[in-house]
DNA sequence: ACAATCGGCGTTCGCGCTAAAGTAGAATAA
DNA sequence: TTATTCTACTTTAGCGCGAACGCCGATTGT
């Protein structure tokens, strides 16, 4: 086995409790006998077991986290932002996928509860909030991040997504374009408060909003090329057709622009495009993608430090963290491609 | 607190380890007295505590994860396959990122084992063996994937490499290309196997493989666009130059086709591309990108079952599985676009 | 009839660690 | 002096579980 603070204690005739004050800095040891456990720690390698930990003290330092998908972009550099952060803080990263689905939400954050998570941060997929009663009556502080829940009191740090429905079709209507339409998502927080966004800046410009230019799908995050390519489809037979889209996300906006360069239309010169995200390759497309990119690595960062807060200091009563995002335009909606590529 | 087996046992006036019997399916138990215990676990959603079960059987049914980078497609694609292996069986994820930092990576290393992972999985981004050598005295077992340390006798999970770049190459001289370069990684395995098997390929059909069309250079999974863009303007120096290029990935591959368009060439037609990855925008992409699918979901499959046999039979002799790869052939090296996207 | 067996359950012990409560001796205070 | 307070430790008592073993009554075999 690995060595214990039982090996130490006796190679240096000192009780184990010692040897455990001493890794737990505590002021009451002597300095002689401090360094005299360091020196040893160090010869034979020690590594603390967290589970002994955990049992004993209640706290693991490990943080969980679920979100919908791993390979999405936005949840992966999400995910390797916070990791960052808890590593430099000696904190571990237990991460689970919950595959958008529900059922597997709820296993997951049983797995993670039952492994003794500090704090629990989660994306959740849910429509209601099933999951999180149960979640109740334990004693583990959780934070939300992207989806949030009005009428959950809960902690949660995420995009102003308001924020960024309102920069994305202004950037458009910048742009001189009158008729614009919303590809949405459907049932998360962030797809209801994109299209609020979109809303508030055409009634802010005096723009006409019709009910038939903002259409709104499920499963945008899986599939949205495909999506955004029917959507487009449908959006095109409209008469006028829109003459600029904010979608909302990249994805949903490869499959629109996709859709509108088979039906023998320009982009932009006919119909300018917005995307969410900012991905990576947004540059390299068949037609850069204009974007809105939402400061990923630094909403880690703040959940991060947020969970770190919770773990010490678990009663605190729910706060929010909004990020702000910026636009990055691209050929889609500005028709040149900029000398750099942009990130 | 949460429930324990404790309150079971006290309600049903049965002692704990009776409970424990029925929680852990043992044989001993009578019909009527488990399911006493199963319902009234069942009413109390009772959940046990792994830290103590891993305390007291040495087993925590939690498989440790270390990946160069978690943004990366490849290795999102792979932990989130390997991720729903696992919890169809139970078993958790912990996943660290390494940073494609070694100092990093024994930090994660040292973090997985104090938490008491049964299997270790790594792709490490290490030249020597140094971090190995510390796990060695562990009882834990390990699984590498992705990159191999071949004087290592270990166990091993990943793509067929050296078929990767006899495919990839191959598909090039199919096309009737005589000409063909290499813009490859540096110091780790794949990327070496990939080398070897472009020279395969070219020595196998009686090609030139002259020494300057092969260059290989660093950081090509982090910063492979602009590292394919400066390859390639030195490869389009060359007199002659070449006709078509395998790039050690599709982000390379990017870059280089950047690259050459730039230079008022066109591809296919004057130069073709074959990358790896088969990046899930390859068909989006301003050329549609060809290149060598790794079929890492199922990678990710064999892993977790591979990690799961580990886990409850550890003193196993080492094992490689090597799975085959195949080549999506789109526009970059072929031309047309087909009709239906392809993935 | 009596040992041998077996199903069904309980007891003991300890995994590695920490929180809390000692304690012995030295220094300080009244 | 004698009580008080420190300092630097040690002892005790678990955290929630599981491995190993123990035990008791009922069945079986001869």
């Amino acid at each position: 086995m690995a060595v214990r603070l039982k090996d130490i204690a006796r190679d240096l005739g000192v009780s184990v409790v010692t040897v455990s004050k001493v890794l737990r800095g505590n002021a009451d040891i002597g300095e002689e006998t401090r360094k005299r456990v360091l020196k040893r720690m160090k010869e034979l390698n020690y590594q603390p077991n967290m589970m002994a930990r955990g049992l004993a003290s209640g706290r693991t330092f490990t943080v969980g986290l679920i979100v919908p998908d791993l390979v999405h972009p936005f949840f992966a550099e999400f995910a390797k932002s916070l990791g960052g952060v808890l590593r430099t803080r000696q904190n571990a990263l237990l991460l689970a996928s919950s595959e958008e689905d529900p059922e597997v939400e709820l296993q997951e954050i049983r797995t993670l509860l039952s492994r003794g998570v500090d704090v629990l941060i989660i994306a959740s997929c849910q429509a209601n909030l099933r999951n999180f009663y149960e979640l109740g009556d334990k004693r583990t502080p959780y934070l939300l991040f992207d989806r949030n829940f009005p009428h959950l009191a809960a902690h949660f740090v995420g995009s102003d997504d308001v924020q960024v429905g309102e920069i994305a079709t202004q950037h458009l209507i910048d742009l001189g374009r009158k008729r614009i339409a919303h590809i949405g998502g459907k049932g998360t927080s962030p797809a209801f408060d994109r299209l609020r966004g979109y809303r508030n800046a055409l009634h802010a410009n005096n723009l006409p909003s019709p009910t038939n230019y903002a259409v709104a799908y499920e499963k945008t995050e899986e599939s949205g090329d495909t999506i955004g390519f029917q959507a487009m489809q449908q959006l095109l037979r409209l008469s006028p057709p829109p003459d600029a889209v904010f979608c909302y996300n990249d994805l949903t906006a490869i499959g629109a622009i996709d859709a509108t360069l088979q039906a023998g239309l320009r982009v932009p010169e006919d119909i300018a495009f917005i995307g969410c995200g900012n991905l990576r390759y947004a540059n390299y497309l068949r037609v850069p993608l204009s974007s809105v990119d939402h400061n990923t690595t630094e909403l880690g960062r703040l959940a991060g430090e947020f969970a770190l807060e919770l773990s010490t200091d678990p009663e605190q009563s729910p706060r929010s963290i909004l990020t702000p995002s910026h636009v990055v335009a691209r050929a889609s909606s500005i028709g040149t491609t900029p000398e750099k590529p942009t990130r």
